[in-house]
DNA sequence: TACAATACCGACCAGTCGGTATGTTATCAA
DNA sequence: TTGATAACATACCGACTGGTCGGTATTGTA
């Protein structure tokens, strides 16, 4: 499932991903799916079994490839901060649709079974919060970040690089190069005047 | 229409804004809200157009009540940090449902039509990011906070604070005054240990 | 009391959506 | 060649949803 799924099952997949980045997961119809995927009905429920099985996953390939992306950045050498700055980095090389996707989770959390809320969120923690977070944690045990709460930390720093790519970000700062500058530079110094 | 609009459209503001907060806009239906404001759909079809026109009017009367509460924390005197201390506050000490019915207008924005998206985005902007962003300038201008770009900073806080209230926000900081020291904190000056 | 406006009821409608039943065609091993 | 299976297509179903409409109850007022 993992190495070439099924050539159609993938378009299936970007189409997925690209109408679910744009509109709510109860927005979003089979029959348009099916249709921007040039297949029939049959066809998608053929590769899926149903809607929520699409979406999750789409979400799992997606989270899986990530996680992986970005351990790469952990297993770097270097300070906490240079680490957090290529992790940014590799997140904002993503295209547009995979930079937004992770936030997905967030907000269609609520439509989704129980089950399958569980088994998503994990993977979310797995491929972001919980890398981030262990940068975090040896930058605390080398002495340079100062002792605080990694966990709740590492999300917020999530939701800061999430918000750079959105419209509002983007548009004051158009250059990655310029957002990890701003988003680094807030989480380690922060925006009081220097005395 | 702000004193006392009528007892019923009040009972289904409240109605509406409970539900619209758990589940997104497609999520809920006229009907559930019918039924739990113990009126039929004809009642509440008498009082608002349509779902749209109920959604509207809920956020706008949200919102509003918001801009005059947090006005107040803006116009007081003191240090800007000392000010978004008192905004802050102000908002953590809502209701949890009006704690997150801002974060809506993000997760809905795509849903509803584009003339009510820009007006609620206009009643969102002035309510919230736009008292932030005051302060944030008078911060600047009186030496207090380095120069930033005000205006991207104002979301990334209210991002950072948004965040907070989340459940991992709540799990690890129990009571709000822990919550505003951290994302003041943070804020001002970030997590890089002292040298 | 008369009359009109407001508030409310509940049956109904047209359209939509996830999902299914039932085919038809392509693929490929034996 | 055959026949089983995967990969599609087509037609359809039933539940649900936003919205409508004719009518009734209640309230304000002249």
């Amino acid at each position: 499932m993992a190495i070439t799924p099924h050539p159609t099952a993938e378009r299936i997949h970007q189409v997925a991903r690209r109408l679910f980045v744009k509109r709510s997961y109860s927005d979003v119809t089979m029959d348009e799916i099916a249709v921007k995927a040039q297949i029939t009905k049959g066809a998608l429920y053929h590769h899926f079994k149903s809607k929520e099985a699409l979406y999750l996953a789409m979400m799992e390939a997606d989270l899986s490839e990530k996680q992986v992306l970005f351990n790469k950045a952990v297993t770097t050498g270097g300070s906490a901060q240079q680490r957090l700055e290529i992790l940014t980095r590799t997140f904002l090389d993503l295209s547009v649709e995979k930079k937004r996707i992770s936030g997905l989770i967030r907000r269609d959390i609520n439509t989704i079974s129980l089950k399958a809320r569980t088994r998503l969120l994990q993977m979310y923690q797995e491929a972001l919060p919980s890398q981030v977070q262990s940068i975090i944690e040896e930058g605390i045990a080398e002495g340079e970040i100062r002792p605080v709460d990694a966990r709740l930390l590492s999300f917020s720093f999530i939701s800061l690089v999430e918000h750079t790519i959105s419209q509002h970000g983007t548009r004051t700062l158009k250059e990655d190069d310029k957002k990890i500058q701003f988003v680094i530079g807030l989480l380690f110094n922060g925006i009081a005047a220097k005395k």
